[in-house]
DNA sequence: TAATAATATGAGCAGGTACTCACATTTCGA
DNA sequence: TCGAAATGTGAGTACCTGCTCATATTATTA
């Protein structure tokens, strides 16, 4: 547990302007990597040299290669979370569930067009690393924050595998979208996608 | 595209008995491992010693790494593929469409369960390589065979978006239960996961 | 300005990787 | 029974990997 913390946590904080710049160049660069080359290209000395900075000076604020990519991931993770959380805030006096189902989903689908560059790295990763604890207490804590926004909606919301449902409803949004990512017919812009997304989180969802 | 192909077939047909057993040795071991000590481990020398086979032997069949996934990969998607075109055969007189949905994903849900060692290797490879185009085939064929099935139901399915809403459909069935696999609250073999998942296709599909 | 702290550098290392090839062994049909 | 074809072997190679460390450069502070 120990050796975990130590090997994915930065090595030292970036005080000065510089120094900032570096880390997000090499986030950057890993980011660009990921994106044109895929997983199985990317080398800490390619993307160093990507960066624009010495492997030196990388290896300086990432101990370890995964930890550049937990740092991105925590990042990530942390916008989409406070994105959530602020709707569900926003939302808390209406009873129109699906209108919420729509506007939570409309926000998170936005992101991952504009970030597509991160969703492939996620597809990989996702399900996949078990290191990334960040993402269970993710799913965790949506869960939560979802099932106490429920609470009001004794009629209209199914409530028997209220775990799993939600689970599901949770890896849907997440995972659907990346895998339209993955095939050539459908464009993730296409707006029937979200639509179908809502679709099929509301009639799951509801009594 | 011919280098693709070059690269992913196998390199030699094993005539002999022994010649047939040391290619099953070797994707044996390459399961073992992957279940074991997941992918960044993996390596052909390992498989060779885990295998008990020399590593020219192994490269005698597979020409490259890749190719012994992308053998392992296409048997599966072939087992799968039968046996679901089979369940749907059989039940072309019905027109009780839950319950076909129900037979279908029980039946996915059975052979995930006791195949559960390659679900993780899915999990990480399903999404992310492009060059296994037999999952992307594997897509379509399943939902030209959907449709058809379908046809029949016109009062009962919802038709607006059917390219997207097959689309979700499969992907459901196939990365949610493996989503399930990577937390672990949830078990695979809980009743309730197959229930829900039907619940979900079926509630989505209709009308 | 001088000293100290922060940041940047990149040659180089130890170990792993995918894969080859010249040769040994086994199988099997003639 | 014998020889060719099929199969098996593993030391070796060229390359790549993550990562270190002694040193140089730049910024901050006193």
């Amino acid at each position: 547990m120990k050796t975990l913390k130590k090997r994915l946590n930065p090595r030292k904080e970036p005080n000065q302007e510089r120094a900032r710049d570096t880390v997000e160049n090499i986030v950057g660069a890993t980011a660009h990597i990921l994106e044109k080359d895929g997983f199985e290209k990317i080398s800490t000395n390619r993307i160093a040299e990507k960066a624009g900075v010495s492997i030196g000076s990388l290896y300086q604020y990432f101990p370890t290669k995964e930890a550049i990519f937990s740092f991105m991931m925590e990042r990530y993770v942390k916008s989409q979370t406070e994105m959530v959380d602020k709707l569900i805030q926003e939302r808390r006096q209406s009873l129109d569930l699906k209108e919420t189902v729509r506007i939570i989903i409309s926000a998170i689908m936005e992101s991952k067009i504009k970030q597509s560059r991160f969703q492939k790295m996620f597809a990989e990763k996702v399900l996949s690393f078990a290191g990334y604890e960040s993402l269970h207490k993710q799913d965790e804590h949506l869960i939560s924050v979802f099932e106490k926004y429920l609470e009001p909606f004794g009629d209209e919301v199914r409530k028997e595998n209220l775990d799993i449902t939600l689970y599901f409803v949770i890896q849907s949004v997440k995972v659907l979208p990346i895998a339209i990512l993955y095939q050539n017919k459908i464009k993730l812009q296409d707006p029937r996608v979200t639509e179908e997304l809502v679709e099929l989180v509301y009639r799951y969802m509801k009594k």
